[in-house]
DNA sequence: GTCTATATAAAGATAGAC
DNA sequence: GTCTATCTTTATATAGAC
């Protein structure tokens, strides 16, 4: 029988690599089976063999991200300070990079509220928002919280993309205290 | 004959309307004519008496952005001011966030870029961007440009998905507000 | 672990009746 | 202007050989 588990091997990890940046560039409905069978060199029944559906890839590409940002809600609840979930949004953002596209994609969206297990993203993001908003925030209040995590969000998915490389730490500083502008009252 | 020009009709623009809708919620990808005729309550070929592709569904659909957006551009090219084009941005996405999830949607940039006659509009936003930040900018500067656009436009579309109205003024102050003070050096 | 072949469904799109 | 019926392509997924 199979030492592997059918889920450790080296193919499988490229399957989820071409599949990522795939995903990425045409969203999960835009990316077939089939595509990524062919930027494999194989066959499609060959990537069958590694995963069982199509959306099970899927769950595999984002179990780690959805987990980061579980983390940071769950600092968030706890009363960490802004300066500490705007930089937390920051480098995950920095650090999944590869995965730009892949949280605004309605159909991944789409397909990940369709599975039960995987909590909604969003619904972490929310929380994250209301953190930073305070305690009985006015409504300004609640639109700077919106400023400062498009900022710690898009802003340094924005600066990752056009750079080749990772953030740099002038980068990362530079952002966290836009953000931190951002959110301040004047 | 036809007095209509095939391009004019009611039945036309809600088949855009629930387009866009679908497409805002399932991306472009994700959207099929099927389901889109079954929104309508008609069949396929109904649908492609009024259009004769799905993409020139998506052209339709984009034109006005890309249009709005390439008016910024313009105005960012003649030497407008920071605050007048956050200000644009924060304007144009609220009135078109019934299209929130499309501008990041990648099977809709996808499509929109194979098209050729439909000027690129992610190009029009780093010049904008570029704008905002100024000639000979520095990196910090780069990056709290990106910072300031990210509000703008995303944090825009954010606030404007939660309040069900559009935006209203002292939200729209805040925004804006909290963009210049991204955009500012300390 | 990867292949060919195939089943099945859904996609985009057209022909022609009404 | 909308229908049914159909064509063609592509999609997800499986069966079974090697």
């Amino acid at each position: 029988m199979n030492t592997n588990e059918r889920g450790t091997g080296r193919t499988r990890a490229r399957i989820l690599e071409i599949a990522r940046e795939l995903m990425a560039k045409q969203g999960y409905a835009g990316t077939s089976i089939a595509h990524i069978a062919n930027q494999l060199g194989t066959s499609k029944a060959g990537i069958y063999y590694h995963f069982k559906s199509k959306e099970e890839i899927l769950d595999a590409l984002l179990t780690r991200p959805v987990l980061a940002y579980a983390d940071i809600a769950e600092r968030a609840a706890q009363g960490a300070p802004p300066a500490e979930l705007l930089g937390a949004i920051i480098d995950l953002t920095a650090e999944l990079k590869e995965f730009a596209g892949f949280h605004s994609d309605p159909s991944t969206l789409l397909a990940l509220g369709e599975r039960p297990q995987q909590s909604d993203i969003q619904s972490k993001q929310v929380r994250v928002i209301a953190a930073l908003a305070g305690p009985r925030p006015s409504q300004a209040a609640r639109v700077r919280a919106r400023a400062a995590f498009a900022v710690a969000s898009d802003g340094t998915a924005g600066v990752a993309a056009a750079s080749d490389n990772g953030l740099t730490k002038p980068e990362r500083d530079e952002l966290l205290a836009a953000a931190l502008r951002a959110l301040q009252p004047r």
